[in-house]
DNA sequence: GGGCAAAATGACAACGTTGACATTTTTGTT
DNA sequence: AACAAAAATGTCAACGTTGTCATTTTGCCC
């Protein structure tokens, strides 16, 4: 392969002169820096980003560790934001996932650490408290949908599940419905009781009663293998003697059987039965006639300003606070009258 | 950070002695061994991956190149496997995203380059026919989930939409259906068309005339930002004067709008309509009730196997064949009478 | 005990860059 | 024309490994 001593050669420099050059320092004459360049091109020279970093110890090389894809795909969306911020910064990613396996993990940032990488994503793929197993690794690292367990002071990023929800039920109370079902996400999952609280929280400040809300557990059991009763629970709500108005879901793949229930009782969305979800995973949100009314979870911003954070870490620079929270917004569309 | 030399000094070896342990190579003393390990346990000693390649040329980086991640997120799938095989294999993944950008992708390969990476998997997020622009970057390549166009020589993996397509027709005439429905993809994707030319072939063998068949266009327009008619199409084709007493789908999107539309329409499933898929979306086939049936896009193994091939190509060995097809097994499920 | 071969270990330079500093060339001012 | 400063360029060693070959040590056989 063609090394800069090659260039230099072939252009009647020093190797220092073509660093220069590619590295775009100044006081290089323009008439050889055309010259160095037109050798670079004709003979195909790309930098050698390894010797570069065992002579600098600068890595322009970042570490996303996933935890593990469950049954919604956002990591897509999580990742597509660290990889639009990364390539608009001049940055590589690195990608591994542990499944879950804490000895995998272990491996990863060792593996990361040999490549001598700037710094690290973790992504959870679920809303949660985690301390992750860097052991005596010394990797800069910011935490993406989640935060870390208070004896470990990385700083985070995460989604405003509370104020979403919160937000999200009183969109349906302004709207007149005074009697809600919600099915709710697996007690497991952080989000999942956010969501609910603020769901209690909203009601009980509109001034229901108990009696005017019916809470039904969807999904329980460990995660990545749940038993899902949410079709059940829906046909069981919608079908009582005193059914709710409007059915708040914990997520939209609840809302999704919702539906499913919901129409196979020849019911109608919205007229019969208001539907909510939270996340607004699209590939779902969207699909669903009427369009579902969602609050959104701000996905690839997590990944991108993760990654922002990520670099002002490695950089040294002492952020605002530790743990930043992003809003859930609430999106209206048709399935909410 | 603690270098090799560090070691060598704290076990009273030489850097040499100390390479010898840390790659596993012959000829060394077992006392040796045991003190140069210990020494490297304690000062915490990690190999740098960069300096390794800038001596040896070999790297153990694996690149994937994504185009860009549709609506449905199979490239967790696709990445995933990808990343077990990485992980099985003792390498380490780069991953970079063009979002359809030829000049993105060409930085992208100049990037892959200047790492120096081993070969790259140039993954696309739907079946089609591509011609990568790796300018004259001589990297190993493996295109997964499609084929190069007819004057490129990479090795492929894709799956066999048509044979999974057909052998679900025939699943469909099998259990008597007579009076089919078709919801199409949108044209511009190769594996539309091959499902549909497998359908088309798979009721023409059954001697079933033009009139027993409806086809419906569900989705069109530029791939990204499709026009989508699915829903009105299903409702138009259900509530029709003499309609199917099957409906096959495009993909389990498509077959997800079936279903609301049937449900929507009062008909249940399947006893007055049967509902298939195609590509096993498990955040959809799993979640309608009853489940789906399906044709399953072998996801996952296009990535693992397609990995596996990376591998003996960078080792330089000829392929039994340039082109591999993975088959697409029926999913018999619930939602087929 | 000596000699020879195998095992174990070490020396040295090389990979491809770049930081630090030196040297040469050019330009401007007196 | 001379001198000083700035611009341009070059020299050299260093980063952390490993391939190649040399040297030393150990063990076995006669």
């Amino acid at each position: 392969m063609v090394s800069i001593v090659d260039v230099a050669k072939a252009a009647g420099v020093s190797n220092k002169t073509v660093s220069r050059v590619v590295n775009g320092e100044p006081n290089v004459k323009p008439a050889t820096k055309e010259r160095v360049q037109g050798v670079i091109r004709d003979l195909g020279y790309v930098p050698n980003m390894a010797a570069r970093l065992v002579r600098s110890s600068r890595s322009l090389t970042l570490g996303i560790v996933t935890d593990f894809i469950s049954t919604t795909p956002y990591s897509g969306d999580i990742v597509r934001g660290i990889q639009e911020w990364a390539e608009e910064n001049g940055r590589t990613v690195l990608l591994a996932n542990t499944n879950g396996d804490r000895d995998k993990e272990r491996e990863i940032w060792r593996t990361f650490q040999s490549h001598r990488i700037g710094g690290a994503l973790y992504v959870s793929m679920y809303h949660r408290e985690i301390s992750p197993s860097l052991g005596d690794v010394a990797t800069p690292t910011v935490l993406v949908n989640c935060h870390p367990e208070p004896a470990n002071g990385y700083p985070s990023i995460e989604p405003n599940d509370y104020q979403g929800s919160h937000d999200l039920t009183r969109y349906v109370l302004e709207r007149g419905h005074r009697r809600i079902g919600y099915i709710r996400l697996n007690p497991k999952l952080l989000g999942a009781e956010l969501r609910l609280s603020a769901f209690r929280e909203a009601v009980r400040e509109a001034g229901l009663s108990d009696s005017d809300v019916d809470i039904r557990l969807g999904m329980e059991g460990p995660i990545g293998s749940e038993t899902n009763r949410v079709y059940s629970q829906a046909q069981d709500l919608l079908t009582g003697s005193n059914p709710p108005t409007a059915l708040m879901c914990g997520n939209d793949e609840i809302a999704f059987q919702a539906y499913l229930a919901a129409l196979g009782a020849g019911l109608r969305i919205p007229e019969d039965i208001s539907i909510v979800g939270f996340d607004d995973f699209q590939t779902v949100s969207l699909a669903l006639k009427p369009e579902l009314t969602t609050a959104a979870l701000p996905y690839y911003a997590l990944g991108y300003r993760g990654a922002d954070r990520l670099m002002r870490v490695i950089e040294g620079e002492k952020l605002r606070e530790d743990h930043l929270v992003l809003e859930c917004p609430v999106v209206a569309r048709g399935s909410c009258k």
